[in-house]
DNA sequence: CGGGTGTTTGACCGTTGTCAAAGCGAGTGG
DNA sequence: CCACTCGCTTTGACAACGGTCAAACACCCG
């Protein structure tokens, strides 16, 4: 079989044209996967889909579901660094390692696309683009990280609530959903410790937020009554 | 044209044994910077190398000095990622981008090797598994933030200034400098933004160290007097 | 129905941030 | 060569945000 004008015929390592919006890539690489007939595995809540130092074997596409990944000290502190949902590559850190770097962890009944290692090559051979997709994938996630390391390290504790509620809301807009009515899948702790707060402080700034008004807090179900002052409290000083 | 064997032949992406140690991949890259005369240019101490939204032009390989990398909201807030020294790459997080996702800035008279976006391919093709080192790169790139994030969330103020001496110990015994003599060269103020603490917390951390015997500090110039000491200091609790 | 997990709220405390002032060093210009 | 300035650092006093500890509550599931 030739190579198929799957992604975008690019010249050059900055060729990620193609990919100027992260959600359309996402969609380019499902349309791969269903043309690839890849291997899918299902991952039940609180299934661990790779954990750090086991040898990698793939790369996971998340069809459906939502994943913590998190990372762990020697000593045994740990830090969720991030929450994916469907459309996000899993493992991405752990190309050219011999293991992955992190945890990650099914937080719903999901479903991913296996991408084995040994079939990475052939991908790229079939699929024009896909290397320079999976590094503009990587280089996307540097930009998320440093952007995240500015939230945690520059906004107060109520602030950084509303940073991860709008940041889901955007994802959840992207991804055809209600970008108002949201369902956490995480616990108070680990929403709290992916924003470095204690999961009493991140279930006060929740109260405070409803009590002003700005959200409605059902359980994990949060409503955004109104976005645009939500939006507004992040520009404010601290 | 037909797809030649650029790479080392290896059946997948993983395929990056090559560069299993970052510091030795770091070299390999200069050796090939030395084979294609690339041209390189110099930056003063508080110089800009690049800015977040200007065009992307090249990655940078620091060959000499100390950079600082930083990222800004728009709302003015900045938060500084890291410092860069010989051997790493700049600007990386702007591949599949149109733009440079941060700022870099040197913190001392520098040399920078350019491999400039339109060579890319070209660099490519003569250096079997140029590809794979750059992939290889995003991902310690991402294992290296990931990292800080849980320093700079699980630890004390105390403990997160340890951390980045030790940080700083290794990479300078990686170049072949005294692990034990250090440097700084940033001020108090970019260390404690890089950190998530204030300037006058940095001060008092770095006091109440020497204070210990731990270290000793004489304006910029930090001596590690009992590295187990430190080392020990980030297991215990908080 | 009962146990367990997760959430909420309160009271209190401590680490760190904030504000202020003085000290220090380097570079500059008189 | 000295005085001056400017940026950076250090230290102190105080405040506050968020952490810690504790208890009660809600919900889910067996």
């Amino acid at each position: 079989m030739s190579a198929m004008p799957v992604f975008a015929n690019e010249p050059s390592l900055r060729a990620t044209a193609v990919v100027q919006s992260p959600e359309r890539a996402q969609f380019d690489i499902e349309a791969l996967g269903n043309r690839l007939r890849l291997f899918r595995r299902r991952v039940r809540a609180g299934e661990q889909l790779f954990r750090p130092g086991q040898p990698m074997h793939a790369l996971y596409l998340v069809h459906a579901g939502y994943f913590k990944l998190s990372v762990n000290s020697a000593d045994g502190r740990e830090k969720v660094t991030g929450f994916r949902m469907r459309g996000d590559l899993l493992g991405l850190d752990a190309l050219g390692a011999e293991s992955y770097g992190a945890e990650a962890v099914a937080l719903d009944t999901s479903e991913v696309w296996v991408l084995p290692c040994a079939q990475l090559d052939d991908i790229a051979t079939r699929a024009p683009g896909f290397r320079e997709h999976i590094t503009a994938m990587l280089a996307h996630e540097i930009r998320r990280d440093w952007s995240w390391m500015l939230s945690i390290g520059t906004l107060s504790a109520d602030q950084r609530v509303v940073a991860f509620l709008l940041d889901l809301s955007d994802r959840q807009r992207a991804l055809g959903f209600s970008p108002s009515q949201l369902m956490l899948r995480m616990t108070r702790a680990e929403l709290g410790n992916f924003l470095s707060l204690q999961l009493e402080t991140v279930t006060r700034a929740l109260s405070r937020l409803a009590q002003a008004a700005l959200i409605s807090v059902d359980r994990r179900e949060v409503r955004l009554l109104d976005p645009g002052a939500l939006r507004d409290s992040l520009g404010t000083a601290c």
